[in-house]
DNA sequence: AATGAATGAGCCTTCATTCAT
DNA sequence: CATGAATGAAGGCTCATTCAT
């Protein structure tokens, strides 16, 4: 689930186009019809490259998921302290918003999507959100390094809960507020 | 916004069929003939009752709108404290939890498939999102009377926050604690 | 399986037009669209009527079931002798081959063409060849009064494998003959 | 229309796997995808070394053209009597139903799934039946060396009739009476 | 009110075939 | 020879909505 072993140009561009379409329209609301007159190809090769929609699905959260996990990662490597690796994903968050005609996080709207519990595009979406968990964990652990580890695992946990508000509710108000006072309280519970 | 003037019990019982339909498939999944197949009537006679299936999603979240307001002005006019109503809150949740096949919130579940800022329903789920947050300001007024506006103000918005990230997480990870972790984390917010 | 209980009349002339396209290129062969296109109505239109494509191949067998039936019967209550009866579905089969652009038995062809034993068009078409095969041995039984069933039976078969080697020969030689000899040798058997 | 002059061992294969195919889903209901994803090439590889999905349809019916050819020729160099040679025949037919998944005569149910008359695919199988028809005549020649041509032509069309609605009514009714009544009934036909 | 036939654009997917690499 | 991307018409079917009865 990490990364894509074969990367055509064309598939990679049809993802992108798909995924521009679906995260402003929804997965079900955006037709095949519509990614192929954006992309300028003809319906039988969209299927030469992709088995099905729900395969197309994938893929975009797989690059999403991706995406997170660069940034993540990137963010583990830098020199900043734990402390300030956490504050740093409400500044992802905020520049995001900053830049993009914000419409909410892709997983949690997808999630919204997707009636029943199983499926491929279901279990990127909730493995993402447990490695955003895992990985707040880790860092509420380095800095809080005398403390036991359920002290840290209830940080962890809280810094989530307000991350993810912070996703569906800037996207609820369309306001940043809930990015600052998320911040602002993360920023008290690691004090 | 408040209540339904003219209540015919035919188009309650539309509103009701249809509402479990939305709620366990999605609005945009869930079609006109599958409501009228599960309510046992004509197409022509749904289309009688509402002039479209978006009237018919306006009333099915006016109605969640409604039991909401019903909620928490019950619950105001209960004789517990400001602290206790405000856990009330995350109690009528895993109540909700416990007693149905939880797909997550109404209100948030419907925000992430309309892609328009505008239009009715996103106008009633937003309001909604507002009462709830100006609902739980009063109450952190009434608990911190010696304080000022703007304390309480934070207060109510990180608990907001906690409470609306209890129900998306609890959606999505199928799992209590996040609505645990609100909780507790809602009473030290009061202490 | 014996009589349509609701017949629509719309309904029934879609079976005719769809039947006949059936016929003559095959039940698979024959698109929704070419249906819908010789009916001149809509696509939804045509789903309003039946609920997929295998509904109305269902109707088209029934039909013919139905016909043949009917044949049958009327045959019956003829006042000819058993002897007479039998011989007279060779005529029969004739006439259409006369009257008709011959393309095999619509029953035979259709069974060539679905490939598991199992569903609703597969079992009508082995129940109309058993109603067949039973009709003849009752004949047969009624021409030998004095013979035992299994010697009537035996014949019953013999008349039922010429007559159905009739229908398919007709069909690959486009001749009359495969007709004529079964029907001769039919005459001996029963001399 | 004998043998394949040039037999590529590939071209050969893809027959085979084909053939199967067509055999038991139908020959218009078969699919190049999943006939090349089965032989495992790509679809220019499949089209390099055939023209048209009906040159692989010719080829596949040539195959049995031939495999029938062999059969008959076999049985015709043999020690047997032509009385024995006719109704080995039926034991052939009883073999084949035993040892595969039946489903009928490849050439008569291809037959039902073509319309026109014409076409080589539809030469085939009616120059295989005419053979089929006139072995069974010579065969009938020698068997009655003092009769009349007509008196053999006739047996020869009796059996042969027989021999079609074995293969046909195995096929529907899946027992194995049809080719028993068929085999016992040309066994009289030659006393 | 209530019915359900009618609409036609749209859904996702498969078809046999071509052709540049 | 082999590859697989490209084509676009066609596959069966659903969509929300209208309207004559």
């Amino acid at each position: 689930m990490s990364s894509t072993p074969k990367s055509s140009q064309k598939k990679d561009n049809l993802v992108e186009i798909a995924g521009d379409l679906f995260y402003y329209q929804g997965f079900a609301a955006t037709g095949i019809k519509q990614i192929i007159e954006k992309a300028g190809i003809a319906k039988g090769t969209f299927y030469s490259h992709f088995e099905s929609k729900e395969e197309l699905g994938i893929a975009w959260l797989q690059k999403y998921y991706d995406l997170w996990q660069t940034i993540l990662d990137d963010l583990n490597t830098s020199d900043k302290s734990p402390r300030q690796k956490i504050l740093s994903l409400f500044d992802t968050l905020t520049e995001w918003m900053n830049t993009h005609d914000y419409r909410g996080c892709v997983f949690l709207n997808t999630l919204a999507e997707l009636p029943k519990p199983t499926g491929e595009m279901r279990k990127i979406i909730r493995t993402h959100k447990e490695n955003l968990r895992n990985y707040i964990y880790e860092l509420t652990q380095a800095h809080f390094p005398d403390k036991p580890k359920d002290f840290s695992k209830h940080k962890a946990d809280v810094i989530y809960l307000f991350f993810e508000s912070a996703l569906v509710e800037s996207q609820n108000f369309r306001e940043p507020w809930p990015i600052e006072v998320a911040r602002k309280e993360t920023e008290h519970t690691l004090s």
